[in-house]
DNA sequence: TCTATAGTTCGATTATAATCGAATATTAGA
DNA sequence: TCTAATATTCGATTATAATCGAACTATAGA
């Protein structure tokens, strides 16, 4: 199994942090580690197929946002909060805090 | 001449901001216009040719991100700071600080 | 009215990425 | 050792966007 590549925080680069939440799906992922913390693929529920979904993971790992550990069958993602912290202070809250009020994510899940 | 259209304040869309500050050379038009203010077109050194800056201008204007407003032959460019401010509080800012403190300009301009 | 200046629009090309379904890999557990 | 569960990779398709050069528009000023 490939070691999966997570880039080093001093690698991490703003264009492409943009670029990775610049994306509804992304957005939605990235608000859903936020809330619960450590989450497994297959109980983040987007409109997408898996397939998809593993592409937009790839994306958000190899932007640097988020980290991806492997358990059993199952790959458990998290937010590299700290590490993003550091890198660009204040980011990530204020994106989080701007889609929670926003109203991004009715763009594809209707309900809540 | 058709008057430009700006998006209202509220219809700001996050992803939309996310992405047309996700491309290195509008990354450097919006940190430009965010240490001199106001400027013209001309004004601003990036290495593409006037159509390729006029479409990036378009795609900054049309998420709502600057300003355009036209002075005999020129088109003058600011950025919409305080609506940006009030639609999605401190992300402006911790983005311009994480540009000027993480040496993505050097992607395309060399010196400086 | 003519010309220079400042930008935009258009058409074409090339590159990137979002999406899906099918096939594949890995691990857990019977 | 089979099978089910979980997820990735691959190939194809479609959509979006970055870029350029050429043509065009609008305005200022001689």
């Amino acid at each position: 199994m490939k070691p999966l590549h997570h880039p080093d925080r001093a690698d991490i680069q703003l264009s492409s942090v943009l670029y990775a939440l610049s994306d509804p799906v992304r957005l939605y992922i990235v608000s859903g580690l936020h809330r619960a913390g450590e989450l497994a693929c297959g109980s983040i529920e987007v409109p997408v197929v898996k397939s998809t979904f593993s592409h937009h993971s790839r994306t958000l790992r190899e932007a640097g946002l988020i980290r991806v550990r492997v358990k059993g069958t199952q790959r458990l993602l998290s937010l590299r909060t700290e590490d993003l912290e550091e890198r660009f202070p204040g980011l990530l809250k204020s994106v989080l805090e701007a889609y929670d009020s926003s109203g991004d994510k009715a763009a594809f899940v209707p309900e809540e």
